[in-house]
DNA sequence: CTGTTAGCGCTTTCAG
DNA sequence: CTGAAAGCGCTAACAG
């Protein structure tokens, strides 16, 4: 354990109040003489201040916990980034803890090393809490939003893009490029994100007039295995002209399984991505993607967090990338 | 501010003592008739536990922190797995903060956040930390360990794959396949880690009695950029019939580099990477890999730092993770 | 088994 | 400008 702000009140031979209002900097408590002893008393002592104490007494923090969900998906680290920012130019510091991959337990278990002790706002990335969960969160009374995640059926801050603009501007997308035979592939339609992507892609089809068929729309978890599993649903002799991959994996899951049925991308089969993340621009071809603003996000969820009344923006931008895996027809 | 332990006990109509003693499950300390009390006037209270207080005065925090450098390393997340994995085991709960890009001041910003308030131990991945910070680290007398880093010049605990031989076996792996002129991407020779995969390189090519040409070293950060610019120095027409890129990133910037060249992978050149995180299977064709045990780096670290006197391994073991990317010469 | 007391390290009135 | 004192929410003896 190190010093204390006694033992230096003891060194410097003053107060241990004193101590605190030069270590705080409360200038023009203190003169500049008792200054320059605490200060290098302090330095002598190697004091490090105790900042859970401190805020025991004040009753506020300025940390901004981000609870994210699983090391998997990879969009949290341009949201975190978001939040760093955003967060330094407001003096906050950030933590961050996993919530497992949508384990309530493990939920859970994030939840109350953040709620147990004093963080100013809480940040969830994409975290889907039971309802359990979402009742102890919010009876914690911190300040929440959550981020790339939305909900129809209950009222909580969220901040993400439209999910369902997400959906129709990808199939528009393809659409003028020609295709009218268009796949949906990993997009998991068991949450609100996912439900309302599927609902932009089937309006977007209906009013191109085409008729989607079922196996066209294959469910999964966003993950690299769900868009092989798509893919390989489609098969080497599909009718399909494009599918769009509902995440960043989801494509390149679909990419490299149509390369395994000896599809060759985008001569044969076009592909669109949802995320736009960095991994669109490692696979061969680069993939094209609808693309999601996650570092804004980010910001504007610690905006949300620190004047909850303001009306700032719910919903952020997205647009489309043009890389390699999208070929014009006819 | 929700309610106190204080608030229970009155509800309760016991002394906060008591309540403290039931909270805290001290079977034995209280009747199953007061623990029904106190824990329904809890519970009607919505009581939520102020962790940092009690930690106050027990002095000792059930968090261990993990400072992570950057987001741009990919093999952060295998690492991370494995420390909560190993942490939750000891029920120890952890926060990560990131330290930014080799950036001194965001180092030392995350440093003390975490050495500000009570931490049990600090992991630090991959963070080479200035002089001055690491001072700062050792005087907090909070144990901690070094992950996936390693020096030469200092005295501090580490867990990290041991790099002389990650360098050395990369090489030998090519060799024993016919390899002769093998090059080295995107290492970096600033640091200890750099330096010894280099140095096991060499001495590879040294006993197989190849002359390494100082071209064949392009040195960088471990990125894809960096990769991309070793393929492009090689160039087109090179005499490399092999390269080992020095992390997973930098190896898909040199196959890429190579595919904008004309190269075929690996018909016209073999790669290796080092790392073998899941990219390695993302991409076509999949890269062959040494690849290091990131996880139980994790694990070997809580552990470490939870007894820093045992003598536990400071080597977690490497191995050849053949995929698609290396061809057989001769 | 339970209440009382002291105090963790810090900030903040309130008097001087 | 500075010291004394109270107290944040909690735990840990110490008596009963």
């Amino acid at each position: 354990m190190g010093a204390t702000i006694k033992d230096i009140a003891k060194l410097a031979g003053v107060s241990p109040g004193t101590v605190s209002r030069v270590l705080a900097n409360k200038t023009g408590f203190f003169s500049a003489q008792t200054g320059e002893k605490v200060r290098a008393a302090a330095k002598e002592l190697g004091y490090q201040k105790n900042t859970a104490a401190a805020e025991l007494v004040t009753r506020q923090s300025n940390v901004i916990a981000a609870i994210v969900n699983s090391t998997k998906t990879n969009f949290a680290s341009p949201i975190i980034e978001g939040i760093q920012a955003e967060a330094h130019l407001h003096d906050l510091n950030v933590i961050i803890v996993y919530a497992g991959d949508d384990d309530p337990e493990q939920q859970r278990r994030a939840l109350t090393t953040v709620i147990e002790r004093p963080v100013r706002s809480i940040l969830l990335l994409s975290v889907d809490l039971s309802a359990d969960n979402l009742q102890l969160l919010q009876s914690a009374q911190i300040p929440f939003c959550f981020l790339s995640i939305s909900f129809d059926d209950i009222q909580v801050p969220y901040i993400t893009s439209d999910d369902w603009q997400v959906g129709y501007q990808a199939t528009q997308t393809l659409l003028q490029r020609g295709h009218r035979s268009i796949g949906l592939a990993g997009v998991d339609s068991d949450f609100h994100t996912g439900r309302q992507r599927v609902s932009g892609y089937r309006q977007a089809m209906q009013e191109a007039g085409i008729r989607v068929q079922p196996a066209w729309v294959q469910l999964g978890d966003y993950s690299y295995a769900a868009g092989q599993q798509a893919m390989q649903a489609y098969g080497a002799d599909t009718a399909l002209t494009a599918v769009i991959g509902a995440s960043d994996m989801a494509a390149v899951g679909v990419l490299n399984q149509a390369r395994s049925l000896g599809l060759q991308v985008p001569t044969d089969l076009s592909i669109l991505a949802i995320d736009g993340t960095t991994i669109c621009d490692l696979v061969q071809p680069a993939l094209s993607s609808i693309s999601q603003n996650f570092y804004e996000m980010g910001v504007a969820g610690v905006r949300q967090v620190s004047a909850p009344d303001d009306t700032s923006q719910k919903i952020t931008p997205i647009k489309l990338v043009e890389r390699q895996s999208i070929r014009q027809l006819k």
